[in-house]
Formats: C-alpha cells, sequence, structure tokens
DNA sequence: TAGATTGTTAATCGATTAACAATC
DNA sequence: TAGATTGTTAATCGATTAACAATC
C-alpha cells in the first residue's frame, strides 16, 4: 500500500491552479458533480488530460457521477497548499509593477502581496492599494521578517539578477520573473518565466501569417 | 534546391523573439559575432537549442567565427515580420489594460497599441499614455478602419468571449488572452494565453515545496 | 440492460539529448 | 596542426493519443 510519490508534471500543476479556479465558481454556482469533458472544455484542454490531471494527485471519481466539484476543490486546495497562503513580495513599483499590486490585491487569502520595494526613493514609503512599499535596502530584513517565500522580480533587465540575488539571500525560494532574462539562482530556487514581450511578438507573428484572408 | 518548408515549431517563434531582443543589446555593445552558447547563456537556453533554432530559419555560421550579430538579427527581424509593424488593440482599460498601456508604448516601432477600448464611458474619451481610448460600440469600425491585426484580451473571464467575438469580426487574426478562460474563434485566428495568476500559483507551490531550508 | 464515463495500457508523436564528422 | 565550434544523424526521453476493459 505504499503507493510510489506520484510523478506530477510541472504543467499538471499550471494545469491544477486553472481548475481550481473553474471548480470554485461552479461550486459558487451549485455545480455538484462533473464530467472530464466539462472540466476540459472550461480550461482549454482534453478530457484524457483532466483524468489524468486528477489522477496524478490521487483523486478518483466514478463513471455514473464523474467527480464531487467540493471534494475537488478541496483536495486540489491542499495540493497546491493555498489554503495556508503565502507571502509575495514585489520588487519594481514602475508601470508594471503598479499593475501587479492592482491585479493582485493586498492580503488576498492565498497569495498577497504583503510587501513593496523599489530604488527610487520617491516611492519608498508609499502605500500603493494597500501595500507598503519599501526601500531597496530594506528587503533582506523585511522580507525575512516576513516570512515571505516568493518574490516577483518586475525590475528593468539590467538588473533583474541583483534583485534576485537579494531576495534568494533574504530566503525565498521562488521567483517570478518579468524581466526577459535568465536568473541564476541557488539549485532550491524555484524560477518562472513571464515574458509578455515575447507572448506578444509570438502572436503577432501568427497574425500576420494569417493575414491574407 | 526547392527546399522544404521548414517546420518551425511554436516555441521556436518564441525563443526568436528572446535572441532578437539580446542581439539587439549585443549589437549596441558593439559584439560582431557570437557563439551558440554565448546566446545560451543570455537566454536561459541550450547551446544545441540556439544552432537548431537559427539552422530552422536558414541561417548558418561558422565554426570559426560563430554567427555575425548584425547579418543574425536581420535575419530574424525579416522572419518575425518586426520591421513592417503591426497595429494591436488593447480591450479592457482596468488595472490590467493601463499597465499594458504603459509597458507597451504607444508608436513603439515593431508592436504599438494603437487603439483602446472599454466598456465603461468613464474611460471612453480618455487618452492614456498617448493611446486614445474608444466605447466598446466604436471597437468593430475603429479597428477595420486601422488595419489592426492583434487584439490584447484584458476584460474579466466573463467578457472575453464576447471581446473575442468582436474582435474576431473586425479582422484581427490574433489574440492575447490574459483572462483565465478558453476563447471559442475561428480557425484562422491565433490565440496566445498568458495567465498571471497561475504563474504567480505555480511558483508559490514549488517555493513552498523547498521551504523547508 | 444499454450507454456514457472512468482508469489503464499500448502506440504514437515530438522534442531534447548524445554522438560524430566536417569546418575554420 | 590542434582545438573549439558548427551541422547532422541516431538514441533517448516524455507527453499525448488511441484502444479497451471496468464501472455505475
Amino acid at each position: 500500500m505504499c503507493s510510489v510519490p506520484a510523478p506530477i508534471s510541472e504543467k499538471t500543476i499550471g494545469r491544477l491552479s486553472l481548475y481550481r479556479r473553474v471548480l470554485d465558481r461552479l461550486l459558487r454556482e451549485g455545480v455538484e458533480n462533473l464530467y472530464s469533458h466539462q472540466l476540459a472544455s472550461s480550461t482549454g484542454g482534453t478530457a484524457a488530460q483532466v483524468r489524468r490531471d486528477l489522477m496524478s494527485i490521487g483523486f478518483t471519481g466514478s463513471p455514473a457521477r464523474g467527480y464531487r466539484v467540493q471534494e475537488l476543490l478541496n483536495r486540489i486546495n491542499d495540493f497546491l497548499g493555498v489554503t495556508d497562503g503565502v507571502g509575495v513580495a514585489l520588487v519594481g513599483v514602475g508601470n508594471l509593477g503598479r499593475a501587479l499590486l492592482a491585479y493582485f490585491p493586498y492580503r488576498r487569502p492565498s497569495l498577497s502581496i504583503i510587501a513593496a520595494f523599489d530604488r527610487d526613493p520617491e516611492r519608498a514609503g508609499r502605500v500603493i492599494n494597500g501595500c507598503r512599499c519599501y526601500a531597496m535596502e530594506e528587503l533582506v530584513p523585511v522580507v525575512r521578517e516576513q516570512n515571505i517565500l516568493v518574490g516577483i522580480v518586475a525590475v528593468p533587465a539590467a538588473e533583474a539578477q541583483n534583485v534576485a540575488t537579494a531576495l534568494t539571500e533574504a530566503g525565498v525560494t521562488g521567483l517570478l520573473n518579468f524581466a526577459p532574462t535568465p536568473l541564476r539562482v541557488p539549485a532550491h530556487v524555484r524560477v518562472e518565466y513571464l515574458d509578455m514581450t515575447m507572448s506578444l511578438e509570438k502572436v503577432a507573428y501568427f497574425a500576420r501569417q494569417r493575414k491574407p484572408m
């Protein structure tokens, strides 16, 4: 009965996050059961993929009723660990940073940006969207003090590495990097890259290809 | 000599976008030649992957000097079609939308957001970061008039499908979707998904896993 | 029961990695 | 020449797809 630690793929983690939000909405709408193909159509995947993902976290359904929404949601929340919540630090309070502060509301249950940092002394000391902005020098002590685990890098590419190093030194184990540059971090730190310019250029490329219509 | 149309992978397109920006910077720094591993370390990939990508667009280097930076940059620009430029429309001028207006400057050479739209009449008529905001009713005529090919969907998930349908009807062939919901569009329209919440939740998951240090 | 769905296994597909000859 | 790099081919790896028995 001692099952092997399930090999959860990285992509599965991302899809579980999406399932979670869909299930949350469905639950509020009063849906109690759903089939894999329903969840697939709400998330843009295939039914088989949904079943694989749920199997990989050890959740089973029945051929008759499909999956129980409430139980599945609990299971995913539990698996992703969103019930506990995690503190997030934002570095760089420029245009992008301010947008992120507005996008991820302060003191949100699962993920909350609880501290922001900027090199510009003008911005330090201000409170934006409920989030306090600190000077760069305070990064390490504040992140340590508040037990922050995740850092968002929203500074220009040239500064990104220094920011990543400082965040890592302060004890962060996950980084979301908006700068279009690779970050060198210790092996125990996870970096996720999010390059909006790349996404837009990709779309533009395909849009141009399909222009002649 | 009639070579087969090279099968360029979707991921390659994204990486070419990143190479392009690195090459642009290197060129300004006066670098004339570079090896695949140099480009790889600047973009977080492997040398073999860089070589595959460049080969796939028919660009070759020499064992002695590597690749010529200027020629490579021209080739990639040409391939991605950035030299011509493409018009982008933004739909949704909330927190995220305004951030995007600030992030992708108006009248940028290759990609410029030349029109924004919002349901809120308050926002329509204003000019943000040099970009004019229109009412939702003007979407189809304005997008058609200005020959806009790409649409950015920055509205809540519930409205995303309607916005996508309108943009498609107006002649857009590429969509960048920030809403966490799949979009049903005609086959000739390309949709790219960018879910910031998913990215952040993924990082948080891995960060928590690695917490015990 | 009949029918749709689940969970499992085998087959397929694509991309990455490894090995190597050719080049300057 | 020696050495590092390029371009090419074969091998490996993983993920997706397809087929099918089990289930309610």
